[in-house]
DNA sequence: CTAGGGTTAG
């Protein structure tokens, strides 16, 4: 394991003696000069070596040149060699390729193979496979280059794996280039992985393990298959390392998703190295720079980028602006967007999913500046008007999506459930959700979650049910069934057991959502045993965990409980936050320990930091109000910085109608009626105040406007298993609706009875008596 | 003739 204090120590001296050694780094340029001062007609020699050194750097002017020498000194000037190299200069251009290939029957040379294998590349690499593979066939003797080429041409990677099988039924030895690319389409297909060890144990015995073309390929497949043990013996193996092989294993530590600090560890080594580092190079380690969320080594590579001037590459910018928005610097995101002057889709994107607010504007800036979107736009855009909950602008782009044919790409049906979840209308996530070709887990999890959002337990439960029947479940998707397990009454617990016993077969009971969610749905459910040893059997206790069981035993009021465990939080060095506070907070309040919870709550905003919401603002009226402290509790209402929501209201109403205030419980009242003028808890709460005074004119002035305005008073309702059903059965007071109602009595008399006789022998029964009559 | 990077839904 890596110390992370110590690598970043020595990260920042190594990028310090880089910036100041940068300066004279890349200021070498290629020289071209003596080129121009031999005189014509030049021998065929020097046009070789000066198009080799041409073509790759500037291919452009290889061509002028080329075009200069046929113009001055005839076709006989050139030979095979100057048209191949020619044609590998036109770069898959076609118009200037089939030009060339004019040229090459013109003067015979096509009958040479090296202007062969440069044509059959140039159609290769233009799309025209078909042209390059009948010339192919064409061929009498093709050497392994003319093998390589056409096998490079698959665009497929099976077909070329297919292709390389028949080059070794038909006795072509293979040689590092077929490794190579054969390595490649490996690579890109999972199934393949086998193949690819195979290939590996052959080119270890034909001794090519060690060539940097090949040791790079291993490295990438192993890197792919985030085998990077393997990938450093390979690494290792290699005797001529060059820019491509560092890249290799950083981008391989990269795509292992938190390996961050290792990939940064490479790029360190890569400076101790003494290497020309590149735009690829720099791409990476910003990006593992993002993951580890380090804002100051972030903005010491852009320093370096800036210096070495690759910040004139658009994908080294792109993935600044994304690591800065990872470490919450979206100033300094936007900035490096602004400062690009050229931009991708990809550049778009990233400025779309980075800035919410302004995500649709960006998206017509884009189109404007003639940035065609790809899916991966409407996934960041559908993600901002979900967050911004603008239903009008989320349905015309998923029209748009239809229209560009994007809305059956699988990212973007997923955020269209999780959108349309957010809106409220489950019945377009079910839509979205029944239109897609593949269910993928993502696309179960997005509905499922978005049921629980929208509490609908059942739903969430049924769906989840479903999903399992179809694939293997994971910790998001135990996250929220559990949750919906954990908030709805009428689903039985055993569902939850059960889930439990899933999760302990999957490996995932010390998963961090899991567990957290575990712990939770255990004490909602009225299971704080369970909790408590899901609790200290996590091995290492996140914050999620702590708080849930904290709220565990806030919400069974076990005021002991919630201090101790808050206590050994802190010790355990783990910084609680606003959730946990309010637990706390609700602790506090119900075991009427007011001036501890005020001290609590004072401690919350100076030491911690912490911004008081709605909600800690409520749980303290509820605390200071259920002690009588009504006055305090008003005054409190009163600082508030936000208006007083729902909750405060309530509470100070509960506590006036606790302690018979009925002038400040008007006032709340008022208020409360004012937030909320269909519930009729308020209404209700007012009235049995005034009856309690015998101000029968005031009570029957409420019930008449309750009429008016439509309130009805909702039914309370308890809930019975019957027989381990899917669903708890319903039942309120008085309830006759159940087909067997007369039984169902019958059997509640029966009962009442036992217990009567049984109160006259033991004497303490009549609590339950009494709840049984009140819930008839 | 061959190789390396960036945006992304829960």
């Amino acid at each position: 394991m890596l110390n992370r204090q110590h690598i970043f120590q020595t990260i920042d001296r190594a990028t310090k003696r880089l910036c100041q050694g940068f300066k004279n780094y890349h200021s070498s340029q290629h020289a071209f000069h003596p080129f121009e001062e031999i005189p014509q007609p030049k021998p065929i020699s020097v046009h070789q070596s000066m198009l080799s050194s041409l073509c790759r750097e500037r291919p452009y002017e290889a061509i002028e040149i080329f075009r200069t020498q046929i113009l001055q000194s005839g076709v006989s000037s050139i030979d095979e060699v100057v048209v191949a190299i020619g044609l590998k200069a036109c770069r898959g251009d076609v118009k200037l390729g089939c030009q060339m290939h004019g040229l090459a029957i013109f003067s015979g040379l096509d009958s040479f193979l090296t202007v062969s294998n440069s044509l059959m590349s140039l159609y290769c690499k233009a799309g025209f496979f078909e042209e390059a593979f009948g010339m192919f066939e064409n061929l009498s003797s093709p050497d392994i280059v003319s093998w390589n080429t056409i096998l490079s041409g698959f665009q497929c990677s099976k077909k070329g794996v297919e292709f390389a099988i028949q080059m070794h039924r038909e006795g072509v030895a293979f040689d590092a280039v077929t490794y190579t690319t054969v390595l490649a389409f490996c690579s890109s297909v999972d199934e393949l992985n086998i193949l690819g060890i195979q290939l590996h144990a052959l080119i270890f015995k034909h001794g090519l393990d060690t060539d940097t073309f090949v040791g790079n390929a291993l490295v990438t497949i192993y890197a792919r298959w985030a085998r990077m043990s393997e990938a450093e013996r390979v690494f290792a193996e290699i005797p001529d390392k060059d820019l491509i092989s560092w890249n290799s294993m950083l981008s391989g530590y990269n795509q292992e998703g938190n390996c961050g600090l290792e990939a940064i560890w490479v790029f360190v080594e890569m400076v101790r190295e003494g290497l020309k580092l590149d735009r690829v190079s720099f791409a990476s380690v910003v990006a593992a720079c993002g993951h580890e969320r380090n804002l100051n080594f972030g903005i010491q590579l852009h320093s370096l980028i800036l210096r070495t001037g690759c910040s004139a590459y658009v994908s080294v910018c792109n993935v600044m602006m994304s690591m800065y928005s990872k470490c919450e610097a979206v100033s300094e995101a936007k900035e490096v967007f602004e400062s690009m002057i050229e931009r991708n889709v990809i550049s778009w994107t990233t400025m779309i999913s980075i800035d919410e607010e302004k995500a649709l504007s960006h998206f017509r800036e884009m189109r404007l500046d003639g940035v065609p979107p790809n899916e991966v736009t409407f996934v960041g855009l559908i993600h901002a008007i979900s967050i911004k909950n603008t239903v009008k602008e989320g349905q015309a782009i998923h029209g748009q999506c239809t229209k560009v044919g994007f809305s059956f790409k699988q990212p973007v049906s997923n955020s269209l459930i999780t959108m349309y979840a957010k809106f409220g209308s489950m019945e377009d996530s079910m839509k979205v959700f029944s239109e897609i070709s593949f269910r993928e887990l993502i696309s179960c999890n997005a509905l499922i979650s978005g049921y629980v959002q929208n509490n609908m337990f059942q739903e969430a439960l049924q769906a989840f049910q479903t999903t399992i029947l179809e694939t293997k479940p994971n910790e998001f998707t135990f996250g929220s069934v559990l949750s919906a397990i954990g908030a709805a009454e009428p689903i039985p617990l055993s569902h939850g057991q059960r889930c439990h016993s899933r999760i302990i077969k999957l490996g995932l009971e010390t998963n961090l959502v899991v567990s957290g969610a575990l712990v939770d749905m255990y004490a909602k459910r009225g299971s704080i045993e369970d909790s408590r040893k899901i609790f200290e059997e996590i091995p290492q206790k996140s914050l999620v965990a702590w708080t849930s069981i904290i709220s565990a035993f806030a919400r069974h009021d076990d005021f002991k409980s919630v201090m101790d465990l808050f206590e050994k939080m802190e010790i355990g060095g783990v910084q609680p936050d606003s959730i946990t506070f309010l637990a706390i907070l609700t602790a506090c309040s119900h075991k009427g320990m007011v001036d501890t919870g005020l001290r609590v709550f004072n401690s919350m905003v100076r030491n911690n930091q912490i911004e008081p919401s709605q909600e800690h603002y409520s749980c303290v009226i509820d605390m200071l109000g259920r002690a009588g402290r009504l006055k305090e509790a008003e005054e409190f209402i009163h600082r508030m910085p936000m208006k007083p929501g729902i909750s405060a209201l309530q509470s100070l109403l509960g506590a006036c109608k606790m302690y018979g205030n009925v002038e400040m419980g008007r006032r709340a009242a008022e208020a409360l009626m004012e937030l909320e003028p269909m519930e009729s808890g308020s209404y209700v709460v007012m009235s049995n105040l005034y009856a309690e005074r015998g101000e029968w004119e005031k009570v029957a002035r409420i019930r008449k406007g309750m009429r008016d305005k439509g309130v009805k008073k909702e039914v309370g309702f308890s809930w019975v298993d019957v027989n381990d059903s899917m669903l708890m059965h319903g039942f309120s007071s008085d309830d006759k609706s159940h087909p067997q109602t007369r039984n169902i009595y019958r059997t509640v008399e029966f009962l009442a009875a036992e217990m009567r006789f049984l109160e006259t022998r033991h004497g303490s029964m009549r609590d339950v008596e009494d709840d049984l009559a009140l819930a008839m």
